[in-house]
DNA sequence: TGAATGCAAGAGCACCGCTCTCGTTTCTTG
DNA sequence: CAAGAAACGAGAGCGGTGCTCTTGCATTCA
């Protein structure tokens, strides 16, 4: 992009690099991450299997690369659905991120698979990818942090912190900047994993014959976590 | 087993399947399961990768061979932590369940991954693990409707359950024979899914580097989702 | 303009799932 | 008991995979 200087052989690169992504992207999303062949990607794009390697230098970058990706445009979501709910409630705006996330997940069957199912053999997350993955934890963090602001999250608890996790609380208190109490971040936690654990039910097929009605299944869900965050304990 | 009357073919049949299935296992917690090779199985059982062919029809059917054993053997250990905490209180089997899942889980991380985490791309999981699948979710609402019987859950709610869920909620009730209202099998669904998804986060590595004792936070959290059972809403 | 570099192509290696054929062994049945 | 049927293991082979290496050509830079 900042590459204008540079000469055509530079943009040509950028350009190929971007075609081959997208391919990649297109094979991830109809067949599945196991299913993503360096050598379909090459003949889509036109070119010798060899050839590809100038560009990624492994299948699995090539699958780092797209996961970056995966991860923003699903952080993105997050980050706009809590923008555009900034003067409702916190129970309210939990829902609507809960939701987006969900329809992302839908959408993205395969993307989702690959950041929040079983992680591919032998690939081990380079750490390219820590910052993107954390943009839809520090969207939810965010949204706790902005509800106790305004008194909206109880925030006491009848639950005492193991010393060794209110450490690692303290800890995430510190790098993010935000004063979430150990409960609250207890709660959050619970819910995060509730959301990821509800998707992938759906989506994995485990509820397949039980919930017919997943929209509203889901809703209904969301509702009890948002009350759960807000007032429980 | 029952083929005692059975010629002696068909007992080495069945002796070279289960040491097939032994080896394929043994691959299958070692390198996961998209490197389960039917090649290098057959090499470890000395011989040529067409006679596996005699025995499993293909790869998948393998694979599929293997998630039932998997489902059944974390389905036992489900069972035998309701049958061995059947004195205890609803939150104290609860949080036994959970922990006794938990440490299966780790203990058989591919396998774990294979059951919950992403479907295998292209795989669609057969009639035959329908069944040992139910296992875990059977005993946790067994769990739940003792839980109510013994007058510890509570079963009043504030949230209406919509009508198509309600009605997925009537079939769970007439499957199961078990009389758990609308509002607690929301709430099981619910911990259910909270389960998965803090096992998910602590084994697929979303949580490295956040949290450093795994086996206290676990502990934590399943406090706080067995009280939210109980009596949360 | 000449040297260094970037690039696409092709051949090739070892592996994979799976199929087919071919002798051999075992079981079944007349 | 013997002949036919069925099951079996071995091997070769097909098309696919990730990845490496070499070869010639185009571009860039000094």
């Amino acid at each position: 992009m900042a590459s204008t200087v540079q000469g055509a052989r530079a943009l040509a690169r950028a350009q190929i690099t971007r075609d081959i992504k997208a391919i990649g992207r297109q094979h991830l999303a109809d067949y599945g991450a196991a299913a993503l062949s360096l050598r379909a990607v090459a003949r889509d794009a036109g070119m010798v299997s060899s050839a590809v390697y100038r560009y990624f230098p492994s299948r699995d970058d090539l699958l780092t690369a797209l996961i970056v990706d995966a991860y923003d445009a699903v952080g993105a979501v997050a980050e706009q659905a809590l923008d555009a709910t900034r003067r409702r409630s916190t129970q309210s705006r939990w829902i609507t991120v809960a939701t987006d996330f969900r329809v992302w997940a839908r959408a993205h069957q395969h993307e989702y698979a690959l950041l929040y199912g079983s992680p591919v053999p032998g690939y081990a997350a380079p750490s390219d990818t820590i910052r993107p993955a954390a943009r839809v934890p520090s969207a939810l963090l965010t949204l706790l942090a902005d509800g106790i602001e305004r008194g909206e999250i109880r925030t006491a608890t009848e639950i005492p912190t193991p010393r060794t996790v209110h450490s690692d609380f303290a800890a995430v208190r510190a790098a993010t900047a935000l004063d979430i109490p150990d409960g609250v971040l207890s709660r959050g936690l619970i819910a995060w994993a509730q959301l990821l654990g509800t998707v992938g039910l759906e989506l994995f097929g485990h509820l397949h014959n039980v919930i017919h009605d997943y929209d509203t299944f889901f809703h209904l869900q969301m509702q009890r976590m948002a009350r759960y965050i807000v007032d429980g304990d």
